[in-house]
DNA sequence: GAGATGTGTCAGGAATCTTTGACAGGTACC
DNA sequence: GGTACCTGTCAAAGATTCCTGACACATCTC
């Protein structure tokens, strides 16, 4: 029988994935990556970009869990980082909102938090 | 026969929705409108938030469709809001994401620009 | 009129995100 | 050695977002 485990993701884990994919720029990384997995230089020619944003970008798509990078030797010897999406898939409804809502950690609010800082 | 109409959403739309949902307040905010709508000076409390900042929450939920304001006149002949959460539902996969982004018009980029400014 | 409750808006500062240029390290080729 | 690719990181500037404390206006009650 077909596997069809109910779409119930957590607060902070929703949280990343829509703030990663509302952003212009990284929605169209992914749709780019969609048409043919590529290695960051190239892709940043492509999509006209400077590379360091481009894998800041990259970065947190892959933080989200939505693209996967993996570092590739060529045959010439040069490390490339191939990078390609992964296959997703949320629904959004008041529901799923509501019950990730309820499994929001306060961690997820500022977006890094050094543990040293929280015991104050 | 139901009606499924395919979920297609163009560019800006789906990046007002997810960058609306991209916060933890409100993601909140949208989790206790399920529960009971309710208005803006009652829900302020409800959550402990201040009013002017819930109001500029509720204006981006309102302009992203996901939750919907009444202005209605109470007996006492008070004007209140009423907010509740309108009954959307989207689809994210990395197909309607690349379709999506086809679709963003340079206007999404900026928050608000002035028609004014494009005409350079 | 004074007080309580509703609505909405505005200016200003705090906190984040976005963007760029410069730097360091690696391998291959002329 | 010098050039051309690749990778990654950092600091500093720019642009947005987030948040707060006033302020103005309206209605009902005391």
């Amino acid at each position: 029988m077909p596997e069809v485990p109910p779409p119930a993701p957590t607060g902070d884990e929703l949280l990343k994935v829509l703030s990663a994919l509302g952003n212009p720029h990284r929605m169209r990384i992914v749709a780019a990556l969609m048409e043919s997995r590529n290695y960051v230089s190239a892709l940043a020619r492509e999509i006209g970009m400077g590379r360091p944003l481009l894998h800041m970008h990259l970065q947190r798509l892959e933080a989200a869990g939505l693209v996967v990078g993996t570092l590739e030797l060529a045959q010439d010897g040069k490390a490339m980082k191939y990078f390609e999406v992964a296959p997703f898939f949320y629904e959004l409804t008041p529901h799923v909102i509501a019950r990730a809502a309820a499994t929001i950690t306060e961690t997820a609010d500022r977006t890094d938090r050094t543990p040293k800082e929280e015991a104050k």
